[in-house]
DNA sequence: CGAGTACTTGAAAGATCTCAAATTAGGTGG
DNA sequence: CCACCTAATTTGAGATCTTTCAAGTACTCG
């Protein structure tokens, strides 16, 4: 279970001075536990905080007027959740915990405040918004434009990719954290095809399986299988004015 | 063909003072006509320029590997494109005309400037921006988790409702503005079922089409296609100290 | 008026879903 | 630690939706 603190988060790619990070430290003060399982946030109910994963993960999605749920995001330790209700005074979407979790809740004027005399830690924390974004992006093109095979090899080496950054040790082998039944809201697919294509997968020996474990075994070849746009992550903010 | 300034826009929701007005008009000086198919901006090309679009259409969109397109987002006046500047050197997805339009290029160190001295309209942009993201993610649950009929009559009512934002005397009747192979690409679909579907809700009566122009004829009924969970566009930032 | 682009339609192929049932894994109380 | 109970996974078969391919028609622009 990593924890990062937002400070941390930040200063990947922007050097925080001290004033900074203390400012950025008192945001993330309200912690919480959130078991397996809890709704932390419900669609539409009125609201003022957003909150940082410090450990755990969850996912973000909606309903459809049918019952069906669209997965929008996965979230991992250090990801902010909720920048909406800057903008609306209730939750665009829902939040569950699929882990056991601890997030650390921000209220918003708090953080207007810290925006306010702060202005770098402000366009830092649009910046970390902005490649949710992206990805939101790349899940949309996944989900219009791509084959089920292609989103599930794209969904498995995303959150590899995600876990890593929170722990570098993993490698090849992780433990998904999700089932066939979310993975498959995430993509557009049912659970019944997002088995077919995992075995699928396992067939060609792109990947091995074991409980709720994966073990990718030829990255290449499931790179190339997830028709893969290799976003440079490179948040850049050396432009920034002082 | 409706013009918008950014500071009309950012004022529907948040009073603007006059230094605020005059700072937002600064960014919105440097206008450029750009004729109806041409591509404005292209993925990961390095730039530092975000723009506002103040007449005509455009989409944003991303190509893959194996050539598809999936348009990401329709462009309508008054729309702010490219905020992603701000996390990257480079445009995160590129931008096409689909009809003669006029945008005004603002430079993000410009930008971060009035945002450091007007925090208030700094956070104003801030939630253009989420609104922005918020009709991204009812585009993913669309294409995730509806049928091709209900992604159609979702863009219909989309784009109905947008050009009515920059011209309100528009009420059922609107020229679409996009091939069906464009809308096609926005909702995941192949130009021929678009074609189908286009067809179909006109022979269900809830749409009549005359050259590039749809009437809705009966709205309810196309809402209910829809399977349309209407977000109430209701930015608030009320709540935003002084 | 001609050329190219967009639209339209049919028929067949392919991908994904639905339904149903069997198997496995995980969590809990005794 | 076992036995049980429920949730999750797995597999098959058939139905449905969407795509592909192909060809003809209608527009639009120069």
């Amino acid at each position: 279970m990593p924890i990062r603190s937002l400070a941390d988060r930040v200063s990947d790619f922007l050097p925080v001075t001290a004033a900074e990070r203390s400012a950025l430290d008192r945001l993330g003060e309200r912690e919480r536990p959130v078991k397996r399982g809890t709704t932390v946030v419900r669609e539409n109910e009125p609201t003022g905080d957003l909150f940082m994963l410090k450990s755990g993960m969850m996912i973000v999605y909606t309903l459809l007027d049918d019952g069906s749920r669209q997965i929008l995001r996965l979230v991992f330790p250090g990801d902010l959740v909720g920048m909406a209700v800057l903008a609306y005074g209730k939750a665009a979407h829902s939040v569950m915990a699929v882990s056991d979790s601890v997030a650390a809740f921000i209220d918003r004027t708090l953080l207007a405040e810290v925006a306010y005399q702060h202005p770098r830690v402000a366009m830092a924390l649009v910046a970390l918004d902005q490649t949710e974004r992206a990805a939101l992006t790349d899940r949309l093109a996944a989900v219009g434009r791509t084959s089920a095979r292609a989103r599930i090899a794209a969904t498995l080496l995303d959150i590899r990719n995600r876990l890593r950054r929170g722990d570098p040790s993993i490698h090849d082998s992780f433990s998904l954290g999700l089932t066939q039944e979310e993975i498959g809201d995430a993509t557009g697919l049912t659970a019944v095809h997002v088995n077919r294509m995992l075995r699928q997968l396992e067939d060609q020996e792109l990947i091995t399986r074991m409980g709720g474990r994966v073990t990718i075994i030829n990255e290449a070849e499931l790179k190339r299988a997830a028709n893969h746009v290799d976003r440079q992550e490179g948040v850049d903010l050396s432009w920034l004015p002082a």
